[in-house]
RNA sequence: GGGGGUUUGCCCGAGUGGUUAAAGGGGGCGGACUGUAAAUCCGCUGGCUAUGCCUACACAGGUUCGAAUCCUGUAGCCCCCA
């Protein structure tokens, strides 16, 4: 069932390469399809994808265009995965803030480097130990390029090819205009940066193919047009679907805020959570989107999806697969273990070490041994310094509505002292409220809290 | 500038002097059911170691034995006239 996604696995030949992309769902717009399908059968080529180093790590939104750059890798291209130091230094100019916007430059190297690590469990990067292809991914920073570049020349060599009239045309410049937001100067500058970037790999790398999310297409567009004007070479662009669900939001997005790869941020357990609870109506474009499941399998996953849903076969392949890619072989045992003793109940003989990894990123609070001497810890007090209930009345509230439960025991007593026995030997106690929001009390030497 | 209306708990929205911590709905939180789902059904939803006490119906003051409900002033929103 474990099956490692690595990338020496048999590689689809550069023919199959767009006919994978098709199955997928992954074409959504390609400006020459024609000339780009002779372009890859004609060799290896190059091909970059733009990402913005917000954060010092990526999320779920960035996973459909690092899977692009390694299926173009295992098909024997050159990937290029650009950060967008330049632009991400820019930012989003909304008005009122502008200090929020601005990256430092020490930030940035952060961002970049952490992002850099992640992206290196999707690609292999030149000279990585180990990797012996010629088709090693290149990890470039616009801002090395753009840090120079001065107003005036960069008005002379990329501002003169650029028509206000067709940019005034595209979509997304149109779509802000007619916004309450309307559009700042900056604003419309960026796609120059971004179509400058991909002249750039053109001549510096041979980088003929950028591809995006479908809201990039007219920033890639922009590129192309700018390439033919600078440099007459024909570039070519493709984008793929946007990874919604089926009721039109992001997917990536928790009431916690977005999945991360970081597993610092997201845990290996609420990652692989994630992808077990994709809707039914989603989960079979994930895997076509997101994965590297072949279309044996694919179409087998549908069919028992289709049957017994109950099941959710094709939601614990995925979640399997993603986590698996992720966070490595221990990352999905973890999480797969934690999944167990979370959903099973029964924490029976599970010793100290392993309950403290399982409840890792579950919130805890520390307790000392006088807290539960004598009389012991209400339960309700506990529940309010755990944090599952934010006052006394709520916290007595959920007793009575047999929500609450300790060490996986229903509690059904308000009165209840927390006393050392319910330990049990262990350090720590599971407090639970409802069927899965759960804190740990740690028993800590020394002074309470 | 003049006249009228409105302001309720997380949100919407009843309530016009007396068990009103405030109907109803939404949301949230639980429980049952289930697929760790959806739908459905049921309960809870200001605070307090609590047969009671405190704080709450824009804000401040007043009338009353008693006010979210009446009066005055202040502020916000809406409409009409100029």
């Amino acid at each position: 069932m474990t099956q490692s996604p690595e990338l020496n696995d048999a590689s689809p030949s550069t023919d199959d390469l767009l006919n994978e992309l098709r199955w997928r769902g992954l074409l959504h717009q390609i400006t020459d399809e024609e000339g780009l399908g002779k372009l890859l059968s004609s060799g290896p080529q190059t091909i970059y994808i733009g990402f913005d180093p917000t954060a010092t790590s990526l999320h779920v939104g960035s996973m459909m265009q690092l899977m692009m750059l390694r299926r173009f890798q295992r098909a024997g291209h050159r990937p290029i995965a650009l950060v967008g130091g330049a632009t991400g230094m820019i930012g989003d100019p909304s008005g009122k803030s502008e200090e929020r916007n601005l990256l430092s430059a020490e930030q940035l190297q952060l961002n970049v480097d952490g992002v850099a690590a992640q992206m290196r469990r999707f690609l292999q990067f030149e000279g990585e130990d180990g990797f012996e292809g010629k088709n090693g991914a290149l990890l470039l920073n616009n801002f090395d390029w753009m840090q120079g570049y001065s107003y005036l020349e960069f008005l002379r060599d990329v501002g003169k090819n650029f028509p206000v009239g067709t940019m005034m045309g595209k979509e997304s410049v149109r779509s802000r205009l007619n916004s309450e937001a309307g559009l700042s100067y900056t604003e419309f500058s960026y796609m120059l940066l971004q179509a400058y970037d991909f002249v750039h790999l053109s001549r510096e790398h041979g980088c003929r193919i950028q591809a995006g999310g479908s809201d990039q297409w007219g920033n890639i567009t922009a590129g192309i047009d700018l390439g033919r004007r600078m440099t007459g070479q024909q570039l070519f662009g493709l984008t793929a679907p946007l990874l919604t669900t089926s009721d039109g939001k992001k997917m990536g997005k928790t009431e916690n805020g977005a999945v991360w790869l970081d597993p610092e941020r997201t845990s290996p357990y609420a990652f692989y959570q994630y992808w077990v609870n994709v809707a039914d109506d989603d989960v079979m474009r994930c895997i076509a989107y997101l994965t590297e499941i072949e279309k044996d399998e694919y179409d087998e996953l549908a069919e028992r999806t289709e049957q017994s849903a109950g099941e959710r076969a094709a939601q614990k392949r995925l979640a399997q697969w993603m986590t698996t890619l992720v966070h490595g072989e221990e990352g999905i045992e973890s999480a797969q273990r934690a999944t167990q003793i979370l959903f099973g109940g029964e924490l029976g003989n599970t010793t100290d070490d392993q309950l403290r990894e399982i409840f890792a990123d579950v919130p805890s609070c520390d307790i000392s041994q006088d807290q539960i001497d004598g009389d012991g810890l209400w339960i309700v007090e506990a529940l309010q310094l755990a944090g599952l209930c934010s006052s006394g009345g709520e916290a007595r509230r959920s007793v009575k509505e047999n929500s609450i439960y300790l060490n996986n025991c229903r509690v059904t007593d308000e009165q209840k002292r927390v006393v050392g026995s319910d330990f049990d030997g262990r350090s720590v106690i599971v407090l639970r409220r409802g069927k899965r929001k759960y804190a740990l009390l740690k028993l800590v030497a020394g002074a309470a809290n």
